[in-house]
DNA sequence: AAAATATAATTTGAAGTTCAAACTATTTGA
DNA sequence: TCAAATAGTTTGAACTTCAAATTATATTTT
């Protein structure tokens, strides 16, 4: 009854991380560029780590990024000089320094999550994926293991 | 019925194209770096490419990797002073440059299998995936869709 | 309260990845 | 044959990232 072997999901998972995955993320670039939005996707990255790290401190956001903080503050001065971003430090604590996305920056959020939600309308529709429920629930799990 | 709007599902997708690709991609180089095994993920990704390219020649492994010959040629370079890789032309067209793997290529790539296979077991014995069977081929028409 | 320690971020210098464009060598086709 | 096409390499630049040194602020210890 098994039709795909352990060998052979591996052999998928593989093809996933390293074809699908970059293919992906040139596809999203090329959209960008098209659009003639002057980012890369590290950067849009960053915007959306900023959006939805809950306290946007340079340290929560590298973390969520999973890159150290010296990076991050490279990456964050580019995208001030560009004008998407503004940083403030804490009063609370001065230490910390606050990231906040401009309208410039939730414009180009916009137009990728609209990007985004095109794309996975398309996959569903042209996979004919009758079982997508179970492929989110798993997918979901997935994702969950990796958090752990 | 429906657990998962099309929201949720874009959220979940986009969660595992930005952290959990990104996180896996960090554990396997921390794997690497483990065994004491001196090569980036890239140039893991390249000795694969050479593994699975039919006639490896730089376009073709290029191609493969979604890169330009130029970007390889670079990678190339490297791999081949570590000692990975061995290049020569092809006798049949002297403009082709046939890239072949080295038994130092050999093993590092037996060692990232079998870390592979390791993860994706754990991955299926701690999720409880009882439709791991539908994952995989959800996942492989996933694959497909991006390969058209 | 002063000194020591810890935390948050920035700066600096270096390495790795990638690209586009210019260039070389070889093959193919008109 | 000679022009065009194909296959790779080289070069110079941009981007991403890191580790280590540094600065500034907060917390803890004595």
């Amino acid at each position: 009854m098994k039709k795909y072997s352990r060998e052979e999901a591996r052999k998928i998972i593989n093809e996933l991380l390293v074809e699908i995955f970059n293919r992906i993320l040139a596809i999203e670039g090329q959209n960008l560029k098209d659009k003639g939005i002057k980012l890369s996707m590290s950067e849009v990255h960053v915007l959306e780590a900023i959006e939805l790290t809950e306290e946007p401190t340079m340290s929560n956001i590298a973390k969520r990024l999973g890159i150290t903080i010296g990076s991050l503050t490279t990456a964050i001065n580019t995208l001030y000089q560009k004008g998407y971003v503004l940083r403030e430090r804490d009063p609370e604590d001065r230490r910390k320094v606050v990231v906040g996305l401009l309208p410039k920056a939730e414009e180009v959020l916009k137009e990728h999550d609209s990007f985004h939600e095109e794309m996975i309308d398309s996959i569903f529709e042209e996979m004919e994926l009758e079982k997508d429920e179970l492929l989110i629930e798993s997918l979901d799990k997935l994702s969950s293991y990796f958090k752990k």
